[in-house]
DNA sequence: CGGTAAGTGGAAGAAAACTTCAACTTGGAA
DNA sequence: TTCCAAGTTGAAGTTTTCTTCCACTTACCG
């Protein structure tokens, strides 16, 4: 698609590599808001190498996590071809929150498309539609009530995330009790309400300021 | 308790009332950061009357939601008189989340008690136990499984919270099937492994940062 | 009414982060 | 070895919000 322009020097190469590598373990610990001048500092370059080589944060994005992204993709394309598929869709939400488990930028990154931009946006084009597809199956072979929707399971996964966020600190497992709950919320909840607006599950992924 | 030092001056006491009102829509609508220029503007005051009446934030949040918070310590105690203790539950998350779907501002405050410091603090002392005896009657009663605690309830409480943060600008009833899965989660999950510790409950409604 | 303590307004200083840029350094082609 | 395009640096300007402060206004007591 887009070729290296031209290579880059190699000492300028080797502060880029610096630069995501810290930027990486920083936003893991700290979220996507790490300060351009806190992840400098400690790569031990100066800001304006920062603002060279990502002049915008989201290039930087880009470059830390589109292969991160493209793992959680697979996840999707590999649950949906589960047999059974309520399995697949409880298998591929436990992935997910493992993966936003072990980096809480990449957790915002998934859960908040807006600060991502296309990388997330291209992503959930082609993972909702597996997941519908599982959805789907799963009403149809009664693993899940009538009325179950996709936006449900995005649901299901922000309420997950929240928990994950709020107790990631002191209690880092616990957001796997709260996924129990959600996974056997959503096979017993009364869904028959008139579901959801078709576009609630975009912007449930949004955060809106 | 704390008696009015010395009565307001009658126009001190107008603009008082005025910004309180003012504060209360603003956050009501955009939640508890809003500046306090804007605060001030809104209601047609200088800062330095904002600052003169509620030097903190702390004092202002105190002011605005007291009686608010004391309305949903009332829920929790109606609640924990119910004969069905299960019913009593999922009755007090419903009113709840009702309050803080009326008030974006309300809402922050009683999932994260770090922002209203000793007021929230307090009421959440005298919720907790009221749960914890409905929990443990609901256990008792076969209403929920065995090993399920307040922290379970809580995480509840946080997972609907974050639907309904996410999506109460374009979807502002999603939050109740968010809380039927919840509740049916909670229900039906396998809550067996070893519980949370005792304090997690608590700083599950702190949020860090 | 007049004096004054109480109250007010908004400019100005401070802190945090973002962003730009002009002077300086360096890799590597010739 | 030389040279210069590429790269780097950090200080300085901007923005946003917080917070203080003091000159000005006003309620109300006597």
């Amino acid at each position: 698609m887009s070729e290296p322009a031209s290579p880059l020097r190699r000492d300028a190469e080797r502060n880029r590599q610096l630069l995501l590598r810290t930027a990486y373990e920083l936003m893991a610990s700290q979220g996507l808001d790490v300060p351009y001048e806190d992840i400098a500092r400690a790569a031990g370059t100066g800001m304006g190498t920062m603002y060279r080589r990502f002049p915008q944060r989201q290039d930087l994005l880009d470059a830390l996590f589109s292969e991160h992204i493209d793992t959680v993709i697979g996840f999707a394309e590999q649950a949906s071809r589960y047999d059974d598929a309520w399995a697949g869709l409880g298998w591929f939400l436990e992935r997910q929150l493992e993966v936003e488990a072990r980096s809480r930028g990449l957790g915002e990154l998934l859960r908040s498309r807006n600060q991502a931009g296309a990388l997330v946006q291209r992503a959930h084009d082609r993972m909702t539609p597996l997941v519908a597809g599982l959805i789907a199956r799963a009403v149809r072979a009664g693993q899940l009530p009538a009325g179950a929707t996709p936006a449900d399971f995005a649901a299901a996964h922000v309420m997950v995330g929240s928990v994950l966020d709020a107790s990631r600190d002191f209690a880092p497992q616990l957001w796997r009790r709260a996924l129990a709950i959600a996974l056997a919320g959503l096979r017993n909840a009364d869904l028959s309400g008139d579901p959801p607006d078709e576009t609630v599950i975009d912007r449930l992924y949004n955060d809106q300021k």
